[in-house]
DNA sequence: ACCTGAACACCGTTCAAGT
DNA sequence: ACCTGAACACCGTTCAAGT
């Protein structure tokens, strides 16, 4: 008779190992290579019993990008943690691109689904970039951000990151050049967001 | 006895009849609905001849990917035909969001491929990038465009583009706010070029 | 030279059956 | 409630055989 009620017969709790099991296995084997059955093996279970916990294989995908933006949230607080406001800026876009190069595999999944806008990822969605979103509103209300829709502002310097670092994880621009790039980038970004005076 | 030496034995040019199904399996299935299996059936032919044109699924994602750079290439050529420097780099950027937009799959393909770096694609993307980065390099040397290596110029000013182009293709941007973020970006793109006096 | 049909190992999904 | 095993329809790849 077990102790927690969340917990299954057979295992501790096989939704979030199954979880874990399916990022290693996407680290590794890429978004091919992650099969519902290899999941099954890896986590020791039938290969029918991960559909009692995530209806098809889309669900999985889903659970991986909403778990994906509650990482990516929080380095982005971390990275906001001290500094003067420019510091602080350009460590969140230091991190995204960090987070990229080191997950490529799941940011494409984060990024890449026109289906299933499903509420949970929209509001892990809105949670992970609250912090750069805030930051901008913060520095619009001292006069050190330009002025504009901080949304919008917050968007597009995402959208130039995210694109720097497609064109980095899928190997379109060598690792040598990454970091120069990224510094070109970003300079370039925080110069555009200050107010013209 | 056939004419042409190149003209199959049941088909005019089963290759290219199979790349032209296989873009229309795309562009209504998604990446996903593209199986060897299903373009056989569309082509009307076994499930096993193409593979005597397509080594494998991959080779045949590497032959769309380098269709697709061509059809990008030539928009690129058109929407640099006439006008001053700024309205041809700002219409090609428009043409390159437009591609985006129009084939969502297509672009993902290209651009999500981090194996296989095959000196065809390489030719393919070196070439339907060639207008933009002698556009970036004809600008500098009239004085009219900030200095820098052209192509790594040319590359952060894509890149901007390719995020943008992604989060409106994912659904991430809804369609409604994409003219207007575009447009912010592209003259804030072009600002970046232009160089200080 | 080009295509077919059968074969193999894999996959996602479903469902009766077990505990 | 949770998991298993069998079943089904699909897939990519290979290969002897046909024309």
């Amino acid at each position: 008779m077990p102790i927690v009620s969340s917990r299954s017969y057979h295992h501790g709790d096989l939704r979030a190992e199954l979880l874990r099991h399916a990022e290693a296995l996407l680290r590794r084997a890429g978004v091919d290579g992650l099969s519902l059955r290899q999941l099954a093996r890896d986590t020791g279970v039938s290969h029918a019993a991960p559909s009692r916990h995530f209806r098809d294989k889309q669900a999985l995908l889903d659970a991986l990008a909403v778990a994906g933006f509650e990482r990516l949230g929080e380095t982005f607080e971390e990275a906001a943690a001290t500094g003067t406001l420019l510091d602080r800026l350009r460590a969140m876009a230091r991190a995204y691109l960090r987070f990229a190069i080191d997950n490529p595999a799941l940011l494409a999944l984060m990024f890449a689904r026109k289906h299933r806008q499903t509420p949970a990822i929209e509001e892990a969605v809105t949670h992970a970039f609250a912090t750069p979103f805030s930051m901008i509103a913060d520095g619009q209300a001292r006069g050190e951000v330009v002025p504009g829709d901080p949304r919008r502002i917050c968007l597009s310097a995402v959208a130039a990151l995210q694109g720097l670092a497609a064109f980095v994880g899928s190997g379109f621009i060598p690792a040598e050049e990454a970091d120069s790039l990224f510094e070109e980038t970003v300079t370039h970004l925080l110069d555009g967001l200050r107010p013209r005076r």
